[in-house]
RNA sequence: GCAGAUGUGGCGGAACUGGUAGACGCACAGGACUUAAAAUCCUGCGGAUGAAUAAUCCGUGCCGGUUCGAUUCCGGCCAUCUGCACCA
């Protein structure tokens, strides 16, 4: 009798979706909840990943032994289903997004079915559909009328050949995607959200959650968080300034300042010079004092045509020209330093202005061999080592420096007045006392974070709710009239400039000004895909709610979410943008926690049968419907289960599923075997109990690929002794049942059981039956096994000893040895330490 | 360059808190069943010497250290992967 996986899992799955068995129950009351998270889906032509599943199976194993041990289940799925790929394709054969992604949302919906996901399929959630962007736009309202939102000018990604904006992941190696025309930026005013506002708090909570650390490393560090301090220094026509006899500075006339930001405030007797980065508002304000102009102005004009990627990527070899007739001045030194414009500093971090310290900066330094500026080292290594090496390391550092001593740990100051012989944690604080002294600067922190720049010029996404008047400037849509539904269209070409293809709809956008009452005109400008993902989960816990974006009572009996799991690409913004807005919603009184998901971990990649990312140009991309109409849906989920360690990349292998087939079809043959029992069978008793707590244990640790070792163990031993008792079958069929729920769910009702396994407790073990009665103690010698002598495990420690040493291999040993020393660690080794006579 | 991870048989991988390295699966080889094949079932399977299921030696990327004992801990390298990248 062979299995025909096909009959089966169809048969459970319309059972299963039909009845609404995983449905999450409404009962508030008395059941503890859990709230399994995966990430959501984007609906692509080319349907499911196998990618896929594995997050898919993972928190559906865990959710599946959530239920059974009496957990009310809130596992659910949806669509994030904005995005440029439709569009795309829209422009491309002229099928309206609407049309494809309803088309691959049904698609989708049947494969996930296939593979029997306990997913609650009454909660579904779809971000195009204007009852769910109701909330998203609302989000963005409250966003705006905290101060949140702001419009700000800000570069984007243009490219010359399609004259249209593209997204960061269109432009690649600094040219369009599509057309191969260089991509340059273009300013632009958008909408910007401030989430640098919550930069602090985004690191801080990090504190009280369950991430895996690797993934707070990267939130962390992309928040960037530094510490240091904001100072001016002074800078005048250099006409205005007057020297005394020693070079120090006497007198500025008509001064001004340029402030900087810098995390090494003690080594600012070493600043030798000034940067500003080609944007800085100085290079304008400044222009007719600025001697050599024009070739200022040239500089500037390069760097703009340079893409993102030249200045980031190619362009390691640092450029600068000398902004000439200006001149500023070290407040520390009192002396004229030279100010430079160079495309290393970033008009984006700090004030875009720098003071440059050669000798303990790496990019400095470059830049100051490059052309030829003056490196005053402040600081040396205060090594602890002899007086004269220290001597010798401060000769060759005053001597031809061959390289910048950037060491923040260790050093010590020197050649810097009132900062000598401070380390350089103490000469931080006194160097930013002596600056707040002087009233020219201040401590500060700075972030790498920048504010989220919240406009695509697109029209498949969110219509952003604002509308714009003449003489009441921006302001939001009356919450009433939303959603705003995005218009029907036809052209789905971006409009001039790079405008979004609705800035072509003159009649969508006519409208009143929500203040005033007269003409006025709405935003053209769409959300990121970001948007709708930033809050889908708060949606599942009431997603039919149209009062609200979901009940305060479903909000507070279902937050936080227990468990998220997904990509590792994600971890970084996905997380930030979607714990920022859930921060704000707390802060409005929204949503009850301060933070979204309570424990999240990641999903490694599945590679190629050639250990290479799949990817159709490579043609290694495997489909899983064929995998399922091969395999069947439950292999196929323990084949991804086993493949390797969960949070680690696997490479497929269509050799190792079918051993995964091939142990089914073994469990499958094992109700031929099974004799009656309500109870173990003394044989079992310990292997049973010993299988429930591992892989009751590995299922919380996401260790699933030694259950299934286990579970396969347990099939071979059944096979060894060729019989099984219905008790053993029973809870082996329970613990399998997450990983294959099809086969599983057939066989217990074949074997005579009324209910379904999911309406069943999650199986339970005695710790006392888990522990051996023998045990097998390996004698060593010198650390090397010579023999394995069995014991029983109850006995003292002398009483063990004295039967290893009676054991007559163990003899043999002893007596060829000088014995020096015995240790032996309860019931895990003997070992002897001698020499051979 | 910075951060994080990984490195174990022919392959995917296991090994609790420092205590029998190679569980489980794949591939391979042999056997049973069969007219035959497939499927299934059983057995073997890190390397070297060896007739051997005797014995000895080597073996977890490389070099060294701590320890009675190291895949595991420490120091220093090498390689691969992922993310970030002129953040002052």
């Amino acid at each position: 009798m062979s299995y025909n996986f096909r009959k089966v899992e169809e048969k459970w799955q319309k059972k299963w979706y039909d009845e609404g068995t995983f449905n999450a129950k409404q009962d508030f009351e008395n059941k503890k909840k859990w709230y399994g998270l995966i990430e959501f889906p984007y609906p692509s032509g080319q349907g499911l990943h196998v990618g896929h599943p594995r997050s898919y199976t993972a928190l559906d194993i865990v959710a599946r032994k959530r239920r059974m041990e009496g957990y009310n289940v809130l596992y659910p799925i949806g669509f994030d289903a904005f995005g440029l790929p439709a569009e795309n394709y829209a422009i491309k054969n002229h099928v309206h997004p609407k049309i494809t992604t309803e088309k691959n949302v049904n698609h989708f919906r049947e494969q996930l079915k296939s593979l029997g996901f306990s997913f609650d399929w009454s909660r579904e959630v779809n971000t195009t559909d204007p009852n769910y962007y109701k909330w998203t736009q609302w989000i963005f309202i409250q966003l705006y009328k905290k101060g949140l939102a702001y419009k700000a000018t800000m570069p984007i990604n243009f490219c010359t050949g399609c004259k249209v904006g593209l997204a960061n992941e269109e432009v690649v190696n600094g040219v369009c995607e599509r057309c191969g025309s260089p991509v340059v930026q273009k300013e632009k005013s958008q909408w910007m959200l401030k989430i640098t506002e919550y930069a602090q708090r985004l690191i801080d909570d990090l504190d009280g959650i369950d991430f895996l650390e690797k993934i707070k490393a990267q939130q962390t560090n992309w928040i960037g968080r530094s510490e240091g301090a904001e100072v001016k220094f002074k800078f005048a026509s250099e006409d205005d300034i007057v020297l005394d006899e020693n070079m120090k500075v006497k007198e500025v006339k008509n001064e001004d300042y340029l402030e900087i930001y810098t995390t090494r405030p003690d080594t600012m007797f070493g600043a030798s010079y000034m940067v500003v980065a080609p944007e800085h508002s100085i290079l304008e304000k400044y222009a007719s004092k600025i001697t050599n102009i024009d070739e200022v102005k040239k500089y500037q004009e390069e760097a703009s045509k340079k893409s993102a990627f030249e200045r980031g990527e190619l362009n390691k070899e640092k450029t600068g020209v000398e902004v000439k007739g200006i001149k500023a001045i070290n407040p520390f030194t009192n002396e004229v330093i030279p100010i430079w414009v160079a495309d290393y500093v970033l008009i984006t971090y700090g004030t875009g202005a720098i003071m440059a310290v050669p000798a303990h900066d790496e990019r400095d330094f470059e830049f100051a061999k490059k052309y030829d500026l003056p490196i005053i080292p402040v600081i040396i290594p205060n090594g602890g080592g002899l007086q004269e090496e220290l001597e010798a390391k401060f000769t060759k550092l005053f001597g031809d420096m061959e390289e910048p001593y950037v060491d923040k740990e260790n050093g010590i100051a020197v050649n810097s007045e009132f900062l000598n012989g401070l380390s350089t944690k103490d000469a931080i604080s006194r160097a930013i006392k002596e600056v707040e002294d002087l009233g020219i600067g201040t401590k500060k922190v700075n972030y790498k974070l920048r504010d989220w720049v919240f406009s695509r010029q697109r029209y498949w996404g969110e219509p952003i709710p604002m509308v714009y008047c003449e003489h009441c400037g921006w302001n939001p849509i009356d919450e009433s009239e939303l959603p705003l539904i995005l218009p029907d269209i036809e052209d789905y070409e971006p409009g001039e400039n790079g405008e979004s293809p609705l800035a072509k709809q003159t009649e969508w956008i006519k409208t009143k000004c929500p203040v005033c009452g007269k003409d006025a005109k709405r935003e053209t400008d769409t959300m990121p895909q970001w948007a709708g993902s930033s809050w889908y989960f708060l949606r599942y816990m009431d997603p039919n709610n149209d009062k609200e974006l979901a009940s305060k009572e479903a909000l507070e009996y279902w937050s936080p979410i227990d468990w998220y799991n997904g990509g590792m690409e994600h971890t970084t913004l996905h997380l930030l943008y979607s714990r920022f807005w859930h921060k704000f919603l707390y802060d409005i009184g929204v949503v009850p926690t301060k933070e979204p998901y309570q424990k999240r971990t990641s999903h490694g990649m599945i590679l190629g049968t050639n250990g290479e990312k799949m990817s159709k140009s490579k043609g290694n991309v495997i489909n899983p419907d064929d995998i399922v109409k091969e395999f069947g849906a439950d292999t196929f989920r323990v084949y991804e289960m086993f493949m390797g360690p969960f949070d680690q990349t696997a490479p497929w292998s269509m050799e190792s599923i079918r051993g995964c087939g091939k142990f089914l079809d073994r469990v499958w043959n094992m109700q031929n075997m099974m004799k009656d029992g309500d109870a173990y069978s003394e044989k079992f008793e310990k292997m049973m109990h010993k299988a429930i707590k591992k892989v009751s244990n590995d299922i919380e640790e996401m260790k699933f690929n030694t259950s299934v070792a286990t579970f396969m163990t347990m099939v071979n031993e059944f096979y060894k002794e060729k019989t099984i008792n219905k008790a053993e079958f029973k809870t082996f069929l329970q613990l399998l049942n997450p990983f294959a729920p099809h086969i599983t769910e057939e066989l217990f009702s074949i074997i005579g059981e009324s209910k379904t396994i999911n309406e069943t407790p999650w199986p339970t073990y005695d710790e006392d039956k888990v522990i051996d009665d023998m045990i097998s103690i390996p004698v060593q010698v010198n650390g090397k096994l010579k023999a394995l002598v069995d014991v029983d495990a109850n006995l003292s420690k002398e009483e063990t000893i004295s039967i290893i040493k009676e054991n007559e291999k163990v003899k043999t040993i002893i007596e060829g040895l000088e014995v020096k020393k015995e240790i032996y660690v309860p019931g895990k080794i003997f070992n002897i330490v001698g020499n051979k006579k």
